[in-house]
DNA sequence: TTGGAGTCAATAGG
DNA sequence: CCTATTGACTCCAA
């Protein structure tokens, strides 16, 4: 299949590491009747044992998710089952969100109890010898279902019974309504549907290039970035939310793949060619970054100073010092961030660290997020009273 | 309130 | 059909 053009290196696949979790020794608090506050997912699960996958996840051992999630595509893609299905009945999760799990799995370690659900169910279905056949059996069963509607004018639903049960309809689909919109909108339905923001190249590299600058701008920053693009400010704000968040993934990866395959050679990243000739960078705005605060109470901050002309890559362009690695979970927390002046204490000292070498900007400029990232707390936590402990 | 984590769901390409 | 991308939302913690 089109997989990546590097070839991580294929751990074993035997990722039999299953069987550590299920009612083994652990002893529960009994009963606990409490009902899960959460468990709103009618998934029960493939029989399995009685506990509930919260439970499980609790108490499973660590699970390699990138060996997890290659498995599972390797088996879907084997036996022609789709993501839709699979996270629908297995997951509980929507088919967008079933592709960027599989694409992109966070470590074990960086992931929160609720992240962790979907891999144990990921496991646990790997472990069922059947599983392959059920999935089967369900989708001929969607595909009945589907021939009849389309037939007879009305179709009822059934229960699908066999062992696992599935899907559930996610309710959400909470009425929306808010706001306005831009001169635009004219819907037929009697649903006034959210025309969907879709951001023009420009707009996103705009914003790309205002990251940099500052991946968290201040809400007079994102007030005049929304203006000055003509944006919503909520989608200025969604969208620095979510390219941290993004930013962030894309490290843990990297991450993993680089303890993957340790000794080597973790290659450059290909990146695509080139592309256009245009990048005389600031077509529309520029300027901007003014921000001045006329009391000066606050710290300075000075990004970048020297403007050089290193600016070209496709992605949008960094040149940022690079630390390595970030944290383990275990042992030393900080195995990392060196090459950096210990001592520097603001944003505009680390980031403007020149580094000379225009190689895999890409890996840098993800750094430099992380960088940012911590700087950022680490500023928020100096303006507080007592920073007890931080943690990267 | 702000930011992070997880997701949803619309939509662009195959 | 299917998958990948991504703006917006929900929930939560600090």
């Amino acid at each position: 299949a089109p997989e990546s053009p590097l070839s991580s290196a294929e751990e074993s696949v035997k990722s039999q590491q299953e069987e550590q979790m299920c009612r083994a020794s652990i002893q529960e608090p009994s009963e606990t009747s409490e009902s899960q506050p959460g468990t709103p997912l009618p998934l029960p699960l493939p029989g399995h044992s009685g506990l509930s996958i919260q439970e499980m996840v609790a108490m499973s051992a660590e699970l390699d998710t990138y060996a997890i999630t290659k498995k599972v595509k390797e088996v879907l893609t084997d036996n022609n089952l789709g993501q839709r299905l699979f996270g629908e009945s297995i997951l509980g999760l929507t088919q967008g969100s079933v592709s960027d799990l599989l694409a992109r799995p966070k470590p074990w370690h960086k992931l929160s109890l609720k992240g962790r659900e979907p891999f144990v169910r990921m496991q646990l279905w790997l472990s069922d010898p059947r599983n392959v056949e059920k999935l089967m059996d369900m989708k001929r069963m969607e595909k009945k279902a589907y021939m009849k509607r389309r037939h007879s004018s009305i179709g009822e639903s059934h229960s699908l019974e066999s062992g696992l049960s599935g899907s559930d309809l996610t309710q959400g689909a909470s009425p929306q309504n808010l706001s306005q919109q831009q001169p635009q909108q004219q819907q037929q339905q009697p649903q006034l549907k959210k025309p969907r923001v879709v951001l023009a190249p420009e707009e996103k590299e705009a914003l790309k290039r205002a990251y940099q600058q500052k991946p968290y701008p201040s809400p007079k920053t994102i007030e005049e970035l929304a203006s000055q693009l003509n944006l919503k400010t909520s989608t200025v704000i969604n969208w620095f939310h979510n390219y941290r968040s993004r930013i962030r993934r894309e490290l843990f990866i990297e991450e993993i793949q680089a303890a993957a395959g340790e000794g080597g050679s973790p290659s450059a990243r290909p990146g695509k060619s080139g592309g256009e000739g245009d990048n005389s960078c600031d077509g529309t705005e520029s300027d901007s970054t003014a921000e001045g605060r006329p009391s000066g109470s606050e710290e300075r901050k000075g990004f970048l100073e020297s403007p050089s002309l290193s600016h070209r890559d496709e992605e949008a362009e960094a040149e940022f010092p690079s630390a390595s690695g970030t944290s383990r979970p275990r042992g030393g927390i900080i195995d990392s961030l060196f090459g950096i002046p210990e001592s520097a204490s603001s944003a505009a000292t680390a980031v403007a660290t020149p580094c000379r070498n225009p190689k895999d900007s890409s890996l840098r400029k993800k750094k430099a997020a992380n960088l940012n990232n911590i700087i950022h707390r680490l500023e928020k936590a100096a303006n507080r009273d007592e920073p007890h402990e931080w943690e990267f």
